[in-house]
DNA sequence: CGTTACCTTGAATCTCCTCAATACACGTGG
DNA sequence: CCACGTGTATTGAGGAGATTCAAGGTAACG
């Protein structure tokens, strides 16, 4: 229930700091915004429970999603840093929400350094996973792409315990997964299509199953990273 | 000369301490690798002159440039908080950086909250360059990708102070712009000769002049980014 | 039942890619 | 000084991959 709390133990300093940096909870419902690009708010989030989506909106129409936040995952950082979103967040089901003050943010630096090495890791860790996807997108065809996002997708439901051995349910369209990977929703569903031909991956409502997850892995080229948090000295 | 010196004026004892945690300064030569992906090394870096590219390399050998660092950059913040680069970065001119000492970052987040807060501002800027990058990648026609690539590295380098008035001095291929937009290099060749012949930018050598800067925004659908610095309360 | 959201399909088209060759500039060694 | 290699830019041709348009189909919901 706590800021980063699922990737390691607090001090019980830190632990009361955090607690004293939390505002509340907030219950979102499914589609509504979290985020506007170009708009800011004083607060600062972390997942608690449920599927969100960050994006950006461009000029010609489209959208390009960046990736789906889930449990432990920090929302509206932008805010306190630069004082503006420079994408939208939406949730995507209903969605509980931990709240910080931003105002709290200048204090967790300046008598929480670990929390503030955390906030940095996690920057970088987003910074990290937006190159992946950078790559993917850039310069793999269309089935990799897709096997790649699926088995991101999983991996990361799976670390925020959301997934059942070889199945995780979600909210997710296919024309979210069409913008996240830069594909046009028709040709994302023509390869899905192909994808689940092979056997190796099952995808019926909101249910998906990775039934060969080695050869996914392989198909997208996904190593996977590992996530554990690096203790503070 | 400074970490971070092209963002604020530094106080005293923030100085005497990034002066403590430089280790000394690099020269590399052009061509040659300042990390590899995978592996890592003892050192931070910033570039103190020159120009760098960050790339990941993929499994079907295909080449994704991440972004093109130039002085003030931050390389090797991975290094540090991941203990693997996820990329690589390699000198494309002949490149001058300021060398520190990973372990110094400890101290850094303990003694200097606001040097910590400017470690964690970079890396979410970074993540938010990228995530235009990929919304331009994953979402744009050619035309307009290579306007926003064009638009977006004169911006940065113009920050840098490395232009003037309208042209820059740039040591990048048309294949390197090529990778770093996810078009292939003949494609890429083919569409840039149809933005030169708009007579909005001119590219010819190492020179590449902006003629007409509010029409390539425009086509490019690039939003300037106020980066100054917000102040550390 | 009708509406809505999502998935599926087919057809026509175009963007973009690969292959393959050529051109051009530059530096090096003969 | 010239031949040659190397790296970069340019061209043309042909085809694969992706897009758009336009319809249906299906399941869920009120």
């Amino acid at each position: 229930m706590r800021l980063l709390e699922s990737f390691r133990a607090f001090e019980p300093d830190e632990l009361s700091f955090v607690e004293g940096f939390k505002v509340g909870e907030l219950s979102v419902q499914a589609g509504s915004s979290i985020f506007l690009e170009g708009h800011n708010s004083p607060h600062l989030y972390t997942v608690l429970d449920g599927w969100t989506m960050r994006y950006k909106t461009l000029e010609n129409g489209k959208r390009q999603v960046l990736n789906f936040p889930l449990r432990g995952d920090l929302l509206g950082l932008q805010n306190v840093l630069f004082d503006t979103m420079l994408h939208s967040v939406e949730a995507l089901t209903e969605v509980r929400l931990c709240v910080f003050q931003r105002e709290g943010i200048w204090k967790l630096f300046e008598k929480h350094a670990g929390l503030a090495y955390d906030l940095t890791w996690m920057a970088a860790r987003e910074e990290s996973i937006l190159a992946e996807t950078l790559a993917a997108v850039g310069q793999m065809p269309a089935r990799e792409r897709l096997a790649f996002a699926i088995i991101h997708l999983f991996d990361r439901a799976r670390r925020a315990g959301m997934t059942k051995g070889k199945t995780m349910l979600t909210p997710l369209t296919q024309e979210h997964l069409a913008d996240a990977m830069g594909l046009s929703l028709v040709h994302a569903n023509k390869t899905l299509q192909k994808l689940k031909a092979t056997g190796w991956v099952a995808w019926k409502g909101q249910e998906i199953t990775l039934l060969d997850e080695r050869k996914l892995l392989e198909l997208s080229g996904y190593e996977r990273p590992s996530n554990n948090r690096r203790p503070f000295i």
